[in-house]
RNA sequence: GGAUGGGUGGCUGAGUGGUCUAAAGCACUAGUCUUGAAAACUAGCAUACCGCAAGGUAUCGUGAGUUCGAAUCUCACCCCAUCCGCCA
């Protein structure tokens, strides 16, 4: 959510922002909306007024003629009033609908674009592998080293479904070790959050109503979360903090679930794309300056680009083109991460800002040197998922005879060197 | 699932139909005093919207209702706490 006054004077950049964006949203629908809420508003609150006089006199006790005359009075003002009220009420109710859909300004820097493959790359890091032989894909591969099971997976599950298991069960927690010493070196506080959340939580965060499709939903009618990130920005729903203990970095944890629904028939073998995952998430609070937002936006990315860079994956970092941006988001890095079977990158990381447009629907705010209060901006970026990681570490790493070789970083939480249970 | 009690400003918390313009305390800010600090004392101190201003309006969990007038009464819903039951 944005604040109106700040759509009133810049109506020409929500329009630009929604085109760069491909949102259809007509900014020219509020301002009408706007206008007529003022008007409304201005006539209601003068009949308040004059109720509230009238009110006042009643209650300082007048002679009871006056007295009677006055209130036969207010109970006409009550029925216009009444008439003014039902105006307002409706007005407000289309108000509060078009300001939950007005989409946040993206960053002059966010490139022109359609859908993802219009990303602009803005980095490439690691030499591809050159295999001396064809490489395997990460479903034979982990299937031929007992690391996953997919049918028993799809048995248990549904659709989507894996079970990991052996080495492979233990190559995830040894990612999750490692990266909760990596990320925690940079200063985070872990935390581990909840996924199943109350719905309000979700229309802070901007993934309701407009992603409510891909979220499972409860019988009580909570929701699970697709990222740490929904109960971690909750933490300080309603919340006046201290602007001292900015910027607040949270490392947070937690199993994500996500529907997939717009995604039938995309990537439905292996990893990539399963509806219950684990995740690592970088998540911040800061003062509400765009210089800090962006400063911090650069290191959160930065730091997952280096825990991939110390497992020694070939990447490249891109900056997502308008068309490929949420409502909220002013501007996003992917990380993608080689994928010799695919002999593509594919996206493991997710770095974005927001400024206010969060804090300000979950009512986080802090007081400034002013003793202001203003709404804090909220950043948050993936640490690293799981298992999704998997497919990435053993196709960028598999060897001629089917094993793997464990990435140095990994091997002190992983106690092998390599992965080799084909024969066994 | 059953029972009971609650939801008031940054925090604690008083307030059962009209000077509520929401007490009081804490915290915070400024000042006096002090070499400096603390203490004490004095003053200030919720937020949002409309308005050039004077000022006005709203907000006591949310929504609806009763009333000339609602933090206060009624109804529904949400949330919290405690006890009982169940449970890793």
């Amino acid at each position: 959510m944005l604040d109106i006054k700040f759509i009133k004077e810049n109506p020409d950049l929500i329009r630009e922002g929604a085109r760069k964006k491909l949102i259809n949203f007509n900014v020219d629908d509020l301002l009408a909306v706007e206008e007529k809420r003022l008007a409304i508003l201005l006539s209601v609150e003068s009949l308040r007024a004059e109720q509230n006089r009238a009110s006042d006199e009643v209650a300082k006790g007048i002679d009871p003629a006056a007295r009677e005359l006055l209130v036969s009075e207010m109970k006409l003002l009550k029925e216009q009033l009444k008439i003014k009220e039902d105006e307002l009420k409706e007005i407000m109710s289309s108000w509060q609908s078009l300001m939950l859909q007005v989409p946040n300004v993206p960053d002059m820097t966010v490139p022109d674009g359609l859908s993802d493959e219009d990303n602009e790359e803005v980095k490439k890091w690691g030499k591809i592998p050159e295999f001396s032989f064809v490489p395997k894909n990460h479903i034979d591969l982990m299937q031929q080293n007992g690391m996953v099971d997919f049918e028993r997976g799809v048995k248990v599950a549904g659709f989507r479904g894996y079970f990991l298991k052996g080495d492979g069960a233990l190559l995830s927690f040894a990612v999750w070790q490692y990266a909760q010493k990596f990320f925690l070196s940079k200063g985070f506080t872990p935390i581990i959050a909840p996924s199943l959340v109350r719905r309000e939580v979700f229309l802070g965060t901007g993934y309701i109503p407009q992603g409510e499709e891909d979220l499972y939903k409860t019988q009580d009618g909570d929701f699970l979360a697709g990222t740490a990130e929904v109960g971690v920005m909750g933490y300080h729903m309603d919340e006046v903090l201290n602007k001292e203990e900015f910027p607040k970095k949270y490392l947070g944890f937690s199993p994500c679930f996500r529907r997939e629904a717009g995604s039938h028939g995309k990537d439905t073998k292996g990893l990539i794309r399963v509806h219950e995952f684990y995740k690592w998430e970088q998540v911040i609070l800061c003062e509400a300056s765009h210089e800090e937002s962006v400063k911090l936006h650069e290191w959160l990315n930065r730091n997952t680009e280096e825990f991939i860079e110390s497992l020694g994956i070939p990447y490249h970092t891109v900056a997502n083109c308008g068309g490929d941006l949420g409502l909220g988001q002013v501007k996003k890095y992917d990380i993608e991460l080689w994928v010799p079977g695919e002999n593509k990158y594919r996206e493991i990381s997710s770095a974005s800002y927001f400024h206010d447009f969060q804090t300000r629907r979950l009512n986080i705010k802090y007081k400034d040197s002013e003793g202001k209060l203003r709404f804090a901006h909220s950043l948050n970026s993936t640490a690293i998922p799981t298992p999704r990681i998997l497919v990435s570490i053993v196709e960028n790493f598999q060897n001629v005879d089917g094993s793997i070789t464990v990435p140095e970083a990994l091997r002190p939480f992983f106690g092998k060197d390599t992965i080799n249970n084909i024969n066994s």
